[in-house]
DNA sequence: CCAAAAGCAAGAGCACCGCTCTCTATTTTT
DNA sequence: AAAAATAGAGAGCGGTGCTCTTGCTTTTGG
């Protein structure tokens, strides 16, 4: 945090990043299993046991990669938030929806081996230290604050689906306390539902489950996006039929036009 | 396939068994990762390299698990769907559908690791041999299924969202073309998102994205389920509001009482 | 200012890994 | 019964993560 006190200090910063800079790349390329610490000290031309003196074990640095692409991923939603508003003030909630979306799914496809690294199986022991929760939910608080922004601007109608059952009411009504007690509840369980489903989609995409079985990737993801924000309660129009399914906008979705679903990319 | 011809066909289909099991529990304790050729030899207390007799190599041995893996979950959900439906020949489409995501999350949690193994990030090298696609389609197939007899019955409304951007509908009608031609193009669009969501819940409850946030587990994706069956099409009750949007029984839906979505488990 | 303390880099070494090669024993086929 | 195919064992290669010991440099404190 601080500024750099000595010229050790600078160096250790230094070869600290040198050093997950060239795991990162490693793990692009050979994948996280892949990784080999030799490797990377061969790269950097040190020994392998001076490794250790930056990270104690492998399994610290992934640990350390986990973190850095949680914050990629975290940052570039937010970052494309960011953008959309200031390109389009007035953006509608469902376009700042579908942002926050696509650009985790950009990243994702743009570094599959650091996406699967986060979102795929959990490396092997082990434990989710502490340190990745805050960086790990960077992209649910982003969709999140979306869906609050709509809420205080007056344009969240009702979400889809059955009333709650008591547990999974209880689990949103917990949730509602800690980040964001005006939305309803039912919000922010189907908020949760979408926020998992959204990466459902982008695995299913990275991992190559949609191989053979959906060829226009983004357009699929955009029309899911789309979905899934009318699903959590985000109107399409902000016009009338109060209290109605939001869902239910797809009758008259004159929207705009000619097939597309939302301007892309 | 057909009889086992001499004392040493049988002995090869025995001890490739012996290797695939003691494999899959070492995988289930150690993970994808620690999967040890070495060690499954010395456990059956054969020498290492004798076990290239039967796999020419590890990841043709992961191979082997994952197809194994693909066939589990696949077969789970089959069973599952088939049980229902002689418990219960006049189940509804909804609860078909949600038996089969139900089966698919059930086996999930039960088998973490070979969920992983085939649900989370591909493994080091890995090409999805070809193998692998059929195996890796009938959970997908058993959803099918689902959808295209409350078709036939009647009991499909329309799916949830907007008309479908161009190539996403290309991709859809190329789909149900293969498998489900008399199913609307939309449905198979709705379908697939919704096959690719069902995974979505069950990877970020199985890879722990749910710790600290949800916490009845199967209650939250019950209720997901029964959402998506309704964002396919599927009706919830089997009457009026012909043609309209079948997710907006929410007004109404006095259901099956007292929170509960549907009989849990 | 210089000695003590702390941090850093390197090398050797351990136990393990996937995999190959060679050699022998056994079974199947001819 | 001879020949061919197959199964197993062992040694060995290059690789891995990680530890320990040994020198060296930087920082610190009297």
């Amino acid at each position: 945090m601080g500024a750099i006190r000595g010229a050790r200090e600078r160096a250790r910063a230094e070869i600290t990043a040198a050093i997950k800079e060239e795991a990162a790349r490693q793990l692009g390329t050979h994948g996280p299993a892949g990784l080999s610490l030799r490797a990377v000290a061969r790269e950097l031309g040190m020994a392998s046991s001076a490794l250790y003196r930056y990270f104690p074990s492998r399994d610290d640095l992934l640990t350390a990669l986990i973190i850095d692409a949680y914050d990629a991923v975290g940052a570039a939603a937010e970052h494309e938030l960011a953008m959309l508003d200031r390109r389009q003030p007035a953006a509608q909630p469902v376009e700042r929806w579908v942002a926050v979306c696509r650009a985790a799914r950009d990243w994702a496809v743009g570094h599959p081996q650091e996406y699967a690294l986060i979102y795929g199986s959990p490396v092997p022991g082990y434990s989710a230290p502490q340190d990745t929760v805050g960086p790990a939910s960077r992209v649910g608080l982003a969709l999140v604050s979306v869906v609050r922004d709509a809420h205080t601007a007056g344009l969240l109608g009702e979400p889809a689906g059955r009333p709650l059952a008591g547990p999974v009411r209880a689990d949103a009504g917990r949730l509602a306390a800690e980040l964001a007690p005006e939305l309803p509840i039912r919000v922010i369980a189907a908020l949760v539902a979408a926020w998992a489903q959204v990466f459902g989609i982008v695995s299913f995409e990275v991992f190559g489950q949609f191989n053979r079985v959906v060829e226009a990737r983004s357009e699929f993801f955009e029309q899911a996006a789309v979905a899934l924000a009318a699903q959590v309660g985000l109107r399409t129009d902000g016009g009338a039929r109060d209290g109605a399914i939001a869902a239910g906008a797809s009758a008259g979705s004159a929207g705009r036009g000619a097939g597309g679903v939302l301007p892309a990319k």
